[in-house]
DNA sequence: GTCTATACGCTGATAGAC
DNA sequence: GTCTATCAGCGTATAGAC
């Protein structure tokens, strides 16, 4: 029994509590390993709040999904708006992408690590959602305005980004175990050799914060 | 009933029209979306058989993941048998999974696109599996050798193969709609620019078949 | 070795009190 | 809105005949 002490800890919102501790499962264990009684469970609350809030386990991962979804394009929208060129757009991009990665681990493997056609069968590919359509998007624009030059958009976009996915990938799978940040310089150097037109060093310089 | 014309359809062993069955449900709906029975019931086996040989669902996508990890392995043997340069090596690996990916769509499905740890929890990533440490190897050995530029390890790694297989996934999200071999010539070139001692254009033919 | 029929636990979901 | 108690169905696994 809690004294009433206990009561004076912050009274966190219960939607707030049951996406947490459902991302927390999710990631740890995977989405058809958890159940909607351990995510009630570690969330503290009752099954039938979880069903009233979001109508079952898919409502939650769904919920979960379009959250995450909207953090990520606001994050983008931000970099966007921020008025550098597109090839900074892309540095600042994957700079954002490998601090995500050491600071808010489950994020990044929710959303780039997880499958969810298995259950979320409705939704399209991550890939396809808006905050990954820009990315390709600034790749584009750079082209065109030549800032970086012409060639396949599929390419040049999986050459830019693709390469760093990768390595958040194996940074999830703990292969790379050194923090990401710390390859940041030296990839960025590496990606746009031979991607822009000569002579262009100032892409080198790490975007300001 | 089956007519005896029926029975001289090439007889199958059992275990490969279990192991056939499971590969093509995995993909298609992913693993914890299938159960015993489906397996059973496509690949006209009785659930007894499938405990017999396998031990159960999991012992399925077990022997199925070695299976393919096998066949995988065995691809760059043969291709570090051919006597290549080691950037040689690295094309026609890229050339022989993008080659894979369309014409053997489930098999690169499952194995790089598919979450194993939350059905095989005890196995490594696939990225720390044999095939996939040689082709850091290779990179290595290009590195050391002077085909290729020093870098980090991780870095040149992921610049060669991480752009290629994240064309991959891009691929079998069904975003990229064209056959990925149509892409190969142009993204081997944008590889090795820069990644390459000067003037090193050999790089860009194809390697022989 | 192969099959069928059956058992049993777990999970998603609901009903109904508060 | 929140909770507890309960249900129905599915999916793994086994027992036992052939």
């Amino acid at each position: 029994m809690p004294f009433l002490k206990d009561k004076e800890i912050v009274p966190e919102p219960l939607d707030c509590r049951i996406l947490t501790a459902a991302l927390d499962l999710f990631v740890r264990r995977g989405y058809h390993n958890v159940s909607v009684h351990d995510i009630q469970r570690m969330a503290n609350v009752s099954i039938g709040s979880i069903y009233n809030h979001f109508g079952g386990k898919e409502g939650v991962a769904r919920s979960l999904y379009y959250h995450l979804l909207d953090e990520f394009e606001e994050m983008i929208s931000d970099v966007i708006a921020e008025d550098l060129t597109n090839v900074e757009r892309c540095n600042k991009l994957i700079k954002l992408l490998f601090e995500y990665t050491e600071s808010r681990y489950e994020i990044v493997e929710f959303m780039l690590h997880a499958k969810h056609r298995e259950f979320l069968p409705d939704e399209p590919p991550v890939c396809s959602a808006t905050p990954f359509r820009t990315m390709r998007n600034i790749v584009k624009w750079g082209m065109d305005v030549g800032e970086i030059l012409h060639g396949d958009s599929w390419i040049t976009t999986s050459r830019v980004f693709g390469s760093a996915i990768h390595m958040i990938h194996l940074r999830l799978d703990g292969l790379i175990d050194k923090p990401l940040p710390e390859f940041y310089d030296e990839l960025i150097e590496n990606i746009w050799r031979g991607l822009v037109p000569e002579k262009q060093d100032q892409v080198l310089k790490a975007v300001p914060d």
